[in-house]
RNA sequence: ACCGCAGACCGCCUUAUCGUCCGUGUGUAAGCAUGGUAGGAAAGUCCGGACACCAAAGAGUAGCAUAGCGGGUAACGCCCGUCCGUUGAAAGGCGAGGACAAGUGCAACAGAAAGUAUGUACAGGUAAUGCUGUAGUGAAACCAGGUAAACUCUAUGCGGUGAAAUGUCAAGUAUAUCAGCAGUUUCUGAGCAAUCAGAAUAAGGGCGACUCGUCCGAUGUUGAAGGGUAGACAGCUUGAGUCACGCAGUAAUGUGUGAUCUAGAUAAAUGAUAAGGCCACGCUUUGGCGUGGACAGAAUCCGGCUUAUAGGUCUGCUUUUUUU
RNA sequence: GGAGAGGUGCCGGAGUGGUAACGGAGCAGAUUGCUAAUCUGUCGACGGGUAACCGUCGCCAGGGUUCGAGUCCCUGUCUCUCCG
């Protein structure tokens, strides 16, 4: 298992993003949650990953900047939990919310937790 | 030495591990190797350009901006020099700094009177008179009065829209385009007439304010051609570039020679973790322990301005004190 | 990425360069056995005064123009709206 996020990996259609946010569920882990869909576009990859932090918690670009950064790192090391556990593809959205600046042992933790949350709703 | 002023610059460092994006090489490919991978403000979007498109991008008016004088520049509301005003003990800082003798307007309260000016008291003076001075009110009062960050006038400049501009590619089609046919209203001509031919046409709309000017202009049907939107590629980083030295100029700046290539993403990369050092703050048994690392993140590209910024370095100058 | 509008007491909301209206809420009083309704007064901050009252500062913040600024002009900040 290699610890990676390239380009093919991130989630960059316009049209999945949509669809993700209109029909995707969410399961979330205060402040984070991650919300998701299915992804039936042909010869789609088995997993599709997008970040976001809002400008409603973080006011200044450095600070969003920083937080995506982070969710980027935590995901990258833990994603094996998610691929592992996957049969179809799916898209995914990663989000920060809170105004409160967690520490990056704290962030890690909690993202391992969601995503093991994730797996127990998939069974 | 101290205090202050001005200008220029730096703005955490090193190593290891795991990664991001771009270029190059190699490979059928997965990949591997290698080089690079955030600012002085990248910010605010306040000015000025480059570049691109728009229909005539036209003319005039309106509107907006600038404002001592001279120079620099692609251009500017920027910069340099200088005069004047103002502020500071000084070095220095600050200034939308044209015109009220073109016209119009405005001036609370106070005051006789605030614009067509003109009254009182005292003194002076005259043939006589606000004729002269002083007092009093007020920001302003016998002055061509004050006020233009009041309208305005003068001089100069400005077409509009911004890379989500714009171009190309593959797929498919509109109430929009072009052509044919049918066809409304009016006029003219031919004809006894049916009808035929030619021309025009309103309401309204476009040219993002108005006027002129100019263009389009009932509707149906058949065919052709063909958007926007979503995707990909180009635009996209070599440029009024950066560095060094010389020359011209008080300076801004210009110019010559040599060297050099320094982010290019697009739900949007430029990072994370660990250890050591450096700095700051707090505690302190002066050995150490703990906490923290200024402001802030490119989005077509340049020149400025403005605002934010822990800490530090260098240069020049002023005042005061001391020494020679 | 680009464009525009606004900020006035606790709340809403007027305001030609010349004394910061008005309404609601609050507070006090009147009325009532009590409450509601109604009526009257008060109602930004600070300082002085026993009190009546007086003075200074207040219209998002900081500058400027002006005799005088909520109003005119700059710079900043916050909120909202529009294009996509």
């Amino acid at each position: 298992m290699k610890f990676t996020y390239p380009k093919h990996e991130k989630l960059k259609s316009k049209t999945t993003i949509d669809l993700l946010f209109s029909e995707g569920k969410s399961v979330s882990k205060y402040p984070l949650r991650l919300v998701y869909v299915e992804n039936t576009e042909p010869n789609a990859e088995l997993i599709k990953m997008g970040v976001s932090v809002s400008k409603k918690y973080f006011k200044k670009a450095v600070d969003r900047n920083y937080f995506k950064r982070v969710l980027r790192e935590t995901y990258r090391l833990n994603k094996h939990l998610l691929i592992d556990n996957l049969e179809k593809p799916h898209a995914f959205m990663f989000f920060y919310q809170t105004k409160e600046r967690l520490s990056y042992q704290e962030i890690e933790e909690k993202t391992i937790q969601l995503f093991q949350k994730f797996n127990e709703r998939q069974k």
